[in-house]
DNA sequence: ATGGTCGCTTGGCGA
């Protein structure tokens, strides 16, 4: 993480998967690097989500899915000199284990389950700010080029057509667009995240785009650069996913 | 069809 905010200077910095519980949440050495307001939730060894900002952090929530305290969604409303209010949900959605069938499979039907509760939350919300991003390890890769292979995968968890429709209900819970094929085209492979399971994960470029970043419709002009820093996979000890940057232009 | 890696909860699990 230090080297992302050494070499790319962002304003927030969004986390899934810290895997570390909330009393414990380095606050102070994350204050050090830059990042004075937080937001973050997490749980011994699982999941977790924190929001890192430069900029004043209020009405920060956590919001628990499927009866589960699991720290899979934060959200807080930014206020930045540049753009305003903006809520930010950060989110880890279940991965879903590997059969992708609801019957045989408890943890793809918790990802579902996950999915519906909240886009139906999303959808009968009010009195939120105008501006808002949802992004995170959303653990679908819904287009055909974001995936290796669509034909190879379309059975494999991530890349199933009933994943595909609820991640597409989720983004018709409100005026979500998708930042990243805003300006990326959507027949161009694009991916976020190369398993562990490869001797050479460059070989081949098995990879997927299971991170994302939707913006209200209202940002969509907003949207100055989108770039996924693949190169960090190759860093020390890196993550299986590489960082999803977006950079907003300042309003007038 | 299976296994491959990673990191912890040091077994087997979750990813």
């Amino acid at each position: 993480m230090k080297r992302l905010i050494d070499e790319v200077n962002p304003d927030v910095v969004c986390l899934q998967e810290t895997k570390v519980v909330t009393e414990s949440f380095p606050y102070n050495a994350i204050s050090d690097l830059g990042f004075p307001y937080q937001a973050a939730v997490g749980i011994k060894s699982y999941n977790g989500v924190a929001i890192l900002s430069k900029y004043e952090l209020s009405k920060t929530e956590v919001r628990n899915w499927c009866e589960k305290e699991d720290a899979r969604h934060i959200f807080s409303t930014i206020n930045s000199p540049d753009m305003g209010e903006v809520e930010v949900h950060n989110l880890y959605v279940p991965a879903g284990g590997d059969i992708p069938d609801i019957e045989k499979n408890d943890k793809f039907a918790h990802k579902l389950s996950f999915l519906n509760e909240l886009s139906k939350w999303q959808k009968n919300r009010s009195g939120a700010p105008a501006k808002q991003i949802l992004l995170g390890d959303l653990n679908i890769a819904p287009l055909e080029a974001d995936v290796w292979s669509h034909k190879q995968l379309m059975n494999i968890v991530s890349h199933t057509n009933i994943e595909i429709a609820a991640l597409k209900n989720l983004q018709n819970s409100g005026p979500w667009i998708d930042a990243v094929r805003e300006r990326v085209p959507k027949d161009e492979k694009l991916f976020s995240w190369w398993s562990y399971r490869a001797k050479d994960w460059t070989k081949g470029n098995r990879g997927r785009r299971l991170d994302h970043m939707w913006v209200t419709e209202n940002m969509r002009s907003s949207i100055e650069k989108v770039q996924l820093l693949k190169e960090a996979r190759s860093w020390e000890k890196p993550s299986d996913h590489v960082p999803l940057i977006v950079t907003f232009k300042a309003r007038k």
